[in-house]
DNA sequence: TTAGGGTTAG
């Protein structure tokens, strides 16, 4: 959403009570902070920015940022790391103005031949790009290249941003112009062009560039692995065989990967015959399936619901002597939570995992949500905090929150939010703004629904049509006129986000 | 990013 749109509609906005934001800010009073450690001067740094310190509004440009923490008196006996500054960056991954005028700061804090790690350089590339600020993003490249601070994942960054919104010719610029970064057009630069081609489903116009550049630079193995993926992305799984031939052709044997690749491009045909006959056909050719190859297949099965072959498959991975990674483990947790044994998933998350990550505790918290133990998905949660192996994201606080509102625990629901937005600086997604509006209005709160709408809107995240539609019936209801407006508007001026097939 | 996930659904 434009700025322009923002403060067009700003005035009308301050009249209206309850105040926009104000549902999480007063959610997020956190107490003064001592410095002595980096998570901590991390925290201050960020509720400077978010104005929960100093001023009260949020920060609207990178000029501000950066007055703000250069004025702030605990910032300036913060002591700046190159891991402190990548925390904050990865912080502000969807709020580029946020993570540029950190960056300022940061450089003003250096002395003046001290360079930024290549990780902030590349973080500060990829969330312009993100963000499609692709006029700034192409500054601030050209001022990296004058430092001779460009890389090839540099490069990588800025090529996926821009395939990724569809600008694909200008990802193959850039690549034409890796001579000008001081880097070299070799097997490893194309293959990353390629591949992000081949991602964003343009894998002809990969061919092409392939035909045109394979007289200087030879392709490996990693090439034709790059267009199988290409074509079963595309759903040819002919043109897929086809290039294990041309990759043989090559001198290079198809590997775990090709064959990988082409078993999930059956998966998601649902013809499972085939992707059994090509399990037999891997092991018989001394190529044997691996921890990758079977979630893969479990995850397919368990997106048709077939939990208990699912499990079939699981066994059967155990049986050829594999080890399971841990995501392979997580995708067996959840298959076990949802063919509904409870006690297998917990054993196998008590006893049998090498190593846990943020996603298996979520899997097993909402099991336990599913089955009305939220005593135990507390505890879950809590022993997360508390062994600090992993954080909780927002996929931990979902099926909470929707425990909290199927038990009608407003007040929880408060309380959890606070948690999530205070002791774990997590931001709202779109998917979870949208998911509080939907449960605020059917349990007949639609002020405390038009709160997050507001706060979604001010963080630029667009609401669904759907969502608008919904909420504007609740508040024509309760006769909240402004916010009729405010919402009309939105959907009048506003690109909303498709609904979600 | 050469291959693998689910996540809130009355």
């Amino acid at each position: 959403m434009s700025r322009l749109i923002q403060n067009r509609i700003g005035n009308s906005l301050s009249r209206l009570k309850p105040q926009p934001s104000i549902l999480i800010k007063n959610l997020s009073t956190s107490p003064e902070p001592s410095l002595d450690e980096e998570s901590s001067q991390s925290s201050h740094i960020w509720n400077v920015i978010v104005g929960r310190a100093g001023g009260d509004r949020a920060v609207s440009d990178e000029d501000e940022v950066f007055h703000r923490l250069s004025n702030d008196p605990l910032c300036k006996r913060v002591t700046l790391s190159d891991t402190l500054l990548n925390k904050l960056l990865h912080r502000f991954r969807d709020d580029w103005r946020s993570a540029l005028g950190v960056l300022k700061w940061a450089e003003s804090r250096k002395a003046h031949h001290h360079k930024h790690s290549p990780e902030a350089y590349d973080l500060a590339v990829d969330i312009l790009g993100k963000a499609k600020k692709w006029d700034r993003m192409k500054e601030f490249v050209q001022k990296m290249s004058e430092d001779k601070a460009v890389t090839l994942n540099t490069v990588a960054k800025i090529m996926r941003r821009f395939a990724g919104a569809g600008e694909w010719e200008e990802a193959v610029n850039v690549f034409d112009r890796l001579n000008e970064f001081g880097l070299e057009k070799n097997t490893e630069s194309m293959n990353l062009l390629l591949d992000t081609l081949c991602k964003e489903k343009r894998v002809e116009r990969a061919r092409s560039v392939l035909l045109e550049l394979k007289a200087h630079i030879k392709p490996d193995s990693h090439t034709f692995n790059i267009f199988i993926n290409g074509w079963c992305k595309t759903n040819r799984v002919e043109e897929a065989l086809w290039t294990i031939q041309e990759m043989r052709g090559y001198g290079f044997r198809p590997c775990v990967i090709s064959y990988t690749t082409i078993i999930k491009c059956y998966c998601l045909q649902c013809d499972f015959i085939k992707v059994y006959e090509m399990l037999s056909e891997m092991e018989a050719n001394d190529s044997p399936p691996n921890s990758v190859t079977y979630t893969t297949i479990m995850s397919c099965l368990n997106s048709q619901k077939e939990f208990e072959e699912s499990l079939r498959v699981a066994a059967r991975m155990k049986r050829s002597g594999i080890e399971g990674d841990t995501l392979f483990y997580n995708c067996l947790i959840h298959t076990l939570a949802r063919a509904g044994r409870v006690e297998e998933a917990e054993r196998v998350f008590r006893d049998e995992m090498p190593s846990v990550n943020t996603s298996t505790y979520n899997s097993m918290i909402a099991m336990y949500c599913h089955h009305d133990e939220e005593v135990k998905a507390v505890e879950l949660l809590r022993e997360m905090e508390g062994l600090k192996v992993c954080e909780p994201d927002v996929h931990t606080y979902h099926p909470l929150l929707r425990s909290c509102f199927k038990r009608g625990d407003v007040i929880e629901v408060g309380r959890l939010l606070k948690e999530m937005v205070t002791k774990h600086h997590l931001s709202l997604d779109e998917s979870t703004y949208t998911f509080l509006i939907q449960r605020f209005c059917r349990a007949d709160m639609c002020e405390w629904a038009y709160c997050l709408f507001e706060e979604m809107i001010s963080q630029d995240i667009a609401p669904r049509h759907r969502t608008c539609l919904l909420l504007l019936e609740e508040v024509k209801k309760k006769s909240m006129r402004e916010a009729v407006e405010r919402i009309e508007h939105v959907m009048r001026t506003v690109k909303l986000t498709a609904p979600v097939k």
